[in-house]
DNA sequence: CACAGTTTGCAACCCAGTTGCACGGAATCC
DNA sequence: GGATTCCGTGCAACTGGGTTGCAAACTGTG
């Protein structure tokens, strides 16, 4: 998919934001990576924008669900961009992550739907965050010649 | 299930670990917690041993695969004892846990397993984390009668 | 008892995430 | 158009969980 500035202005005007030029550069960043990106690697990615700019400007995005977090295994949280059908309280496109203990990447398996649960009498459930943990294609194949 | 000191020092001594005091004290309150438990949780429940020491305690218990860690959906890992078939590698007892984003505490289903993917071709597979967030049974009560 | 190795507590450190604040530019109101 | 308010931003400082360095206490072995 390719998104240029004006796309990424219209979307943050279609979920009711203003679209400054921070926040256009955020979206725009997250919108042309393939993977969630934590906030450091917006940070080294966005280096005109300070780090606390781009702090606010995901809890901005959060608050108006253009974009949803997930918890990559390893330090901390990624932001990923909502892809469903705009301004839905919860997110159509759930799907199973990847996290490469090598490489420290994580990964959208965008087309493996997260598989639910009956979960017992009383649980009020949100939403699933499904982390499949291992070595990529890359760093497994890389491992392998090594050896 | 019930847990005294001793069981807990035999369970260290069948891990291969020395049974100072420390230890036996946290992998008593990892016993007898219901719930995965983080550092500070468990800090808080053993006020006589100093932060730093429960987590040197973890880590040692970690290499011997005496527990594991797992991410609750919020700031941190928390911790759980391996009840598994013991001293294995990876854990049998993989199932699926529970984040009440009400009272932040992580609940074990333990007797959902987690449902498996079909990863696409090249991902090997450490292991998995299903993790289902919302509201818990007690807090979930709550707040319908608050309404 | 002396000695080497291990375990522990304390204090200091690290660092990602977060907040306070004051400047600067945009929107709003006479 | 110019004053006033509001909002967004960068900088610096703070926070708190996690981690490490170090020296004291403790263990056990000859």
């Amino acid at each position: 998919m390719k998104y240029d500035s004006k796309m990424c202005e219209t979307l943050l005007e279609s979920h009711g934001i203003k679209p400054t030029a921070n926040r256009i550069l955020v979206v725009k960043a997250l919108a042309e990576s393939l993977r969630p990106m934590s906030l450091s690697e917006l940070e080294c990615e966005i280096l005109s924008v300070d780090k606390s700019s781009v702090f606010r400007v995901l809890t901005l995005l959060r608050e108006y669900h253009l974009v949803h977090v997930i918890e990559d295994g390893g330090d901390g949280v990624r932001y990923e961009l909502c892809r469903s059908t705009d301004g839905h309280e919860h997110d159509d496109d759930q799907h199973v992550h990847f996290y490469c203990e090598e490489c420290h990447r994580t990964f959208c398996l965008t087309d493996i739907p997260i598989p639910t649960i009956n979960l017992p009498e009383g649980y009020v459930l949100e939403n699933i965050n499904y982390m499949a943990k291992g070595r990529c294609p890359k760093c497994a194949h890389k491992k392998e010649n090594s050896w």
